[in-house]
Order: C-alpha cells, then structure tokens, then sequence
DNA sequence: AGAGCTAGGTAACAACGTGTAACGCGATGC
DNA sequence: GCATCGCGTTACACGTTGTTACCTAGCTCT
C-alpha cells in the first residue's frame, strides 16, 4: 500500500530527452552536449548524415539540433529528408544570419532556428519550446521502429520483450531490470547519471527529497541486471562502472528491424 | 525466475486498442464490435457523428472504422472533417463500390478502406496494418486526450495516475489494479469477458493454453480492485458481475480534460 | 607508501504484488 | 430439492524491488 501512483510518466519522465547534436566541429559538439548533459537532457553527438540516421536508427530521439553547415554535407537539404520521412522535432543552428532567410524561404520544416554563437540558455530555452511543444513519445522506452538490439552475441527482441544469450538461451528478466537495458541499449557508450537512470526508471528513491537524495537502488538493480546478463559480474563487459558519474554500456549496439 | 519477459506495461499499455466501430446497422455494430474484441481489442460502437465525438472525447480512440452510409449523416464527410481537427487514424467500410472510387478521388484522408461485406480476417489484417503504421499518432492522440475520468464521485488521473475517492482521500493501487481499472473506464457499460481483460492485462492464466485456461486470476484481481474502490465490496456498485460473461463498470464514466 | 575517505558491490531483509489453489456459497438447471 | 456451475474470498507461495548494512576497491593527501 505504498505506491501512490504518479510515477508512471509524470512530468518527470518528460525532462528526460534525447537530443541529437548533429555538428561536424568537434569543439561544438563536445561544448553542446556537454552543455545539454548538464541540463538534464541525454545528448548525442553526431557529425554526419550517415551518423545522423544510425542514431535514428537505432534508439529515439527526440530532438535535433542541426548545424546548417556540416562540411561538405548541407544541412538544410538534410533537414528537409529528414522532415519528409519522419516528423523528429528539428532546430537549425546556424552561424550565418543569412541562412535564416534561407530556412524561412526555403520549406525546410525545421521547428526553430537559432544563431550561433549563442546563449546557452537560449539555447536551453528553445530546445524546452520545441520539446514542450512536440510533446510527442514521452516515455523512454523506444517508440520507434526498431525491433532487434543486437550487441555481442546478445539479442534482445524489444517488441518480444525477450532476451537471449550468444549460447540462444533465453534469459528472464524483470520489469525493472528490463528497462534498465532498454535505457542502456538506447544510449550506448554514453555514460549515465544515476539520477538520469532513475528518471528513465522512474525511481525517486523513496525519501529522497533532500539533498544526497537517491538511495542505492539503482546499484542495486544494475548488480542485478549485471548477473543476468555479464559472464563475470565481477568484470563486467558491458555495463561497465564510471566511477563518480553512473555506468555505460559499453559496447556497440546494432539496431535491426524486426 | 519463471516470468520470462513479454509482459511489461509499457508495450502492453501500447498493445490495448481502442477502436470505435460506427455504424448505423445495430447487427453490423454488434458483429463487429464482438469480432474485434475477440481478437484482443476493445471495441467501442457508436452510431452517429455526435456519438463519435462523445466518444472522442471520453477517452483515446486508436482507430475509427467508419461506414460510409450512416443514415442520413455521411460518412465520408464524417471522415474529411475528422481529419482535420485531429489525426485519428480511419478505416472506411462501405458496401458500395462506387464509395471507393469517390474515397480515392476525394480526399477525405482515410487511412485504408475496405468492402462489405468483408472476410473478417481482412478486417482484422488492416486494422493491424493501420495500427502498426500509425503507431505513433495514436499514442498522440492518447496524451492530447482524456486526462482525468470522473465517475459517481470519484475522480481518476489518467496522466498523474492518481485515483481519489468522493472523500478526497487518495487510494493506493497496484499496476494490474490500475490498468483494469482504466479498462473498465474506458469501456463503461460494456460487459467485458474474462478473456478480454485478460488480454487486456496481458494476462494469461500462465499454464493456460489447453482446454478451460485462463485461472481465476481475473476474478481475484476484480476482487482486490472492489476492495479499494466499492463502499461495499460485497454488493458493488461500480464493478458489477455479469454472470456467465464477465464484468461490467456499470456506472457512467465521465471524461474531463486536465 | 600509508592513512583515511569515498564510491561502489552485494548480501540480507522487508514489504509488496500477484497468480494459484482451495473452500464455500448462492444461483441455475433438471 | 439436489447436483452443478460460477463466483467470491482467503490463504499461500514466489517473484520483484527498495533499503540497510557491511565490506572492499580506489583515490587523495601528506
């Protein structure tokens, strides 16, 4: 008789984003995620097309943060397919006030543009808008297309909701223990805050309203998960430990259709 | 370590669709409606345009199989005018083939369309198709809708997922509580079998798959939830028996926005 | 290098949630 | 009226999950 409801995907689950830091400077990808990571968002770097649809491809994302000028790729013209063949919440960013003319000319689609340099917290203010706005899949579990994570051996069917080993054996899973894998497969090589994992989860950690806040729960549940899934839970593979940020996942996660 | 999987709320939440049979034919609805709940789905009928959007509004909609002769009303004007204030995915059925010509010159923006009379696999083939294609608008169309269901007093959350007696005083449900009882919101007055909430629950009665099946998990779980909700658990108001059929919510449900 | 501190691993525990089995009762049917 | 069936209900067994406590690995500072 403890849980009082109210933490299925509150407003809580909705400050957990994905953002995509399309830029082909690695200053400025480093600077923007960096900057997003410390808001609270989960931000992903990409610096090409090819890297734009492989994250796309393979977890959700909902927000792109597109830089008008990508190398030799254009990011307008990119911007434009990428609005035709899926409706992801997209900001220009652009170092050129003429691009703007362009992109209001131009049926680019982009839900907002900014200029660069630009204040990170307008910055921060426009990517909320957008979000708020599009307030599209909510939840962190995958929404999207794909079906299949594939990752050293290991498959899990998301749809099917199973998992099993390189050996083909089934193993059982619990609902936490699931999420925790689908948040991590959605972000891998990324290292997560424990807050961010209990956001994803869900979990407060009971009294946690103060300060330290946050129990050992999600230690907890990533020893678990770490038995189901490690050879050697004592010398994990995947779910590798970041000392004084959270864990990563660290392996590479394919992304297949069903 | 017996549950292997395949049985989480998120993507089971995602798997209960709402569909809205309108017809004007009470045996077309009935045969409908009945087929389509049988095949893991709730179906809610409807007969008129301003009994679609009743419906609309009362709750999520994931699909709307629309006749196109509705009496006097019509329903490919139904369907053009639906289409534009909200993106409900719709499947025409008409008798006439000549409806299908017009459907295709004009754009009403149904989905899919469909002959009657019609191979009830069929049916069953392009409600999937539809559902999976638009996936996502229809959980948009879920956030954008119903947010807190009122009935006899008591007042549902939807979005908070927070349930209040007449009293005021918050009531603590479990997961499964909570999901049947947002069934039986969503379908009030309609008797539900057994195994359509079962599948709704995504429950199986675990060694069920011969004979009898489905254990009487359904039966303890409506008990647990009149325990929380009924004044008199023994003679309930709300969560009635239909003997030899299943349960009904026989009380009206009504949906507020937030 | 060693003391001391901190973060993380983990075992044990407790509180639930939830399906199953069993018993009893009231309704239905013959 | 008796047998049967459907349902309500309780007791129980098990899995899940957060919390606490204790321990160890790693880092820092001198």
């Amino acid at each position: 008789m403890k849980k009082f409801g109210a933490e299925h995907e509150g407003d809580k689950t909705m400050s957990i984003r994905r953002i995509l830091v399309v830029d082909d400077d690695p200053d400025m990808r480093q600077m923007m995620t960096q900057f997003l990571r410390q808001n609270g968002t989960i931000a992903l770097p990409a610096a090409s097309e090819s890297e734009v649809r492989s994250q796309l491809e393979g977890g959700r994302i909902d927000l792109i943060l597109l830089d008008v000028m990508l190398g030799d790729e254009n990011g307008l013209e990119i911007c434009r397919k990428l609005r035709q063949e899926q409706d992801v919440p997209i900001i220009m960013v652009s170092a050129l006030s003429a691009d703007h003319q362009r992109m209001e000319g131009y049926s680019v689609g982009a839900d907002d543009y900014i200029a660069k340099p630009f204040n990170p917290e307008l910055l921060l203010a426009r990517v909320k808008a957008v979000l708020t706005r599009t307030r599209r899949s909510a939840s962190l579990v995958h929404r999207r297309n794909t079906k299949i994570f594939v990752f050293s051996g290991w498959r899990y069917d998301a749809k099917a909701d199973q998992i099993f080993s390189p050996t083909g054996v089934q193993v059982a899973l619990s609902r936490r223990e699931t999420t925790l894998l689908q948040v991590l497969l959605a972000n891998p090589h990324i290292p997560l805050k424990r807050e961010e994992i209990a956001v994803a989860l869900d979990v407060t950690g009971e009294t946690s309203q103060s300060s330290d806040a946050l129990g050992r729960a999600i230690d907890v549940l990533v020893g678990r998960l770490r038995i189901k899934i490690e050879v050697n839970p004592k010398d994990p593979q995947f779910l590798k430990t970041e000392r004084g940020v959270g864990y990563v996942f660290a392996v590479d996660v394919e992304a297949k259709e069903a």
